[in-house]
RNA sequence: GGGGAGAUUCCAGAGUGGCUAAAUGGGGCAGACUGUAAAUCUGUUGGGCGACCUUCGGAGGUUCGAAUCCUCCUCUCCCCA
């Protein structure tokens, strides 16, 4: 994997680049939509790739794992082979539902013992267990084990499970060395930051992280409930500290504008289920604003969903239309919504690095920020 | 013609003397959702800011008090001829 950055804003920590793998190149800033069990819920890959033009998408360790499991995705030839998706992947290592799902979970030194949310049974995931799954499913970005913590989180335990992502880290890294991609691509292994909202236990997770020299970086344990202000402050503490010539990655972030912001504190990849699981659950965002599609407002709107938008799907469909597959819970509605919602975060993306590259990201930013943010 | 059952708030449907503006669904309206246990979850749904006012097919009655008991009326459904 390599980085390239090809421009910096010059009012701000903004920079534009581009990740290459083994299966493309990633044009940063980035967002990965988020495929947990190997299907960006709702969207077609087809439509991933030629509509919302996605780079890389997500998959989950945690839930591959449980399904369909290592034998199938082994089968299938790795994950790419399995759900047609030939472009980059990153898998979130479960860290996550190490906070998601801490109510079935039981964390010891050795690892986290799970009981699986499907069936009941117990798994044991090790950062050395973690590895050959995240190397059985194939991705590109395989993602260090970690534990989330919750917010609010006392000091004392920020501090010791900041401590414990690291003892994992170790491990994670050198069972990564010790084990080949099985696939014949390269795989790369990101770290991840911890110390919840504490600022002197983010600079000690950072600059640890920086220390290390791998190919990227993630921050993680944020946007877990936390006020935005903290999870900006966390954000622009680490960039400040991890190194400037591997890729950033804010992990599960976030709404349009925690995606700018991000970006303007020199955030390169981001990835979120917001556009996913909103759009499901009826809300859409444009670059005129965000809106309910369940609200009555849209019942006699026979306007298109997106005039502005380039997808067919903001041209063809009405708001009114939308607004009727929704009340009529068809399945139609959450397609159009999720696959319009990915299209506009990859849209609004893409403007960013533009504007970057054009050296007009900050007015840009300023311009646009209150207008997607706003409720139609 | 004979016999039986029933009419409840937008709909379906509980409730059978006071704790009932009335369970529960559905529908409606609104909100939440940030490395996905989510096509999920939450709130609200007669009027009024309020002490209160108007509601359980219609009219009358019993009672301190009725959606609930009695009388008549109207309408609906089922069974037998």
């Amino acid at each position: 994997m390599k980085f390239s950055l090809i421009a910096n804003d010059s009012k701000s920590n903004a920079r534009a680049g581009f990740i290459e793998t083994d299966h493309g190149i990633i044009e940063t800033p980035i967002f990965m939509p988020v495929g947990t069990i190997g299907s960006v819920k709702a969207v077609h890959i087809r439509d991933i790739k030629e509509s919302v033009k996605a780079q890389i998408i997500l998959g989950n360790t945690y839930h591959l794992y449980l399904r369909p499991g290592l034998e199938t995705l082994k089968g299938a030839g790795g994950l790419h082979k399995f759900n047609g998706w030939d472009r980059p992947i990153l898998t979130d290592s479960g860290g996550f539902q190490v906070f998601s799902l801490a109510h079935r979970r039981k964390i010891t030194p050795e690892g986290v013992t799970f009981q699986s949310h499907i069936d009941g049974s117990k798994h044991l995931f090790s950062p050395e267990r973690v590895m050959d799954i995240e190397r059985v499913i194939g991705a590109d970005i395989m993602m260090a084990f970690d534990e989330c913590p919750p917010y609010p989180c006392e000091k004392d335990y920020a501090r010791k499970s900041m401590h414990i992502t690291h003892q994992w880290l170790d491990r994670c890294i050198t069972h990564f060395d010790k084990t080949e991609p099985l696939y014949g691509h390269h795989q790369s292994l990101f770290p991840i930051v911890q110390g919840s909202v504490f600022t002197d236990l983010r600079k000690e997770s950072a600059e640890h992280i920086a220390s290390l020299g791998c190919e990227g970086n993630a921050i993680g344990g944020v946007s877990v409930g936390e006020p935005i202000e903290l999870m900006y402050e966390m954000t622009e503490l680490v960039c400040g500290i991890l190194p400037k010539d591997k890729p950033r990655y804010l992990m599960g972030v976030g709404t349009p504008a925690n995606i700018l912001e991000g970006i303007g504190m020199g955030v390169d990849m981001f990835d979120c289920v917001m556009p996913t699981r909103n759009g499901r659950n009826g809300m859409i965002f444009t670059r005129n604003g965000i809106m309910n599609m369940r609200n009555e407002r849209w019942k006699n709107d026979f306007s298109p969903i997106d005039s502005d938008s380039e997808l067919f799907a903001d041209l063809e469909y009405s708001k009114a239309y939308l607004r009727h597959l929704f009340t009529a819970n068809e399945i139609l509605g959450p397609m159009i919504a999720s696959l319009h919602n990915l299209h506009f975060y990859l849209w609004l993306v893409k403007e960013a690095r533009k504007h970057i590259i054009a050296g007009d990201f900050t007015s840009w930013k300023a311009l646009i920020l209150p207008t997607i943010s706003q409720r139609l």
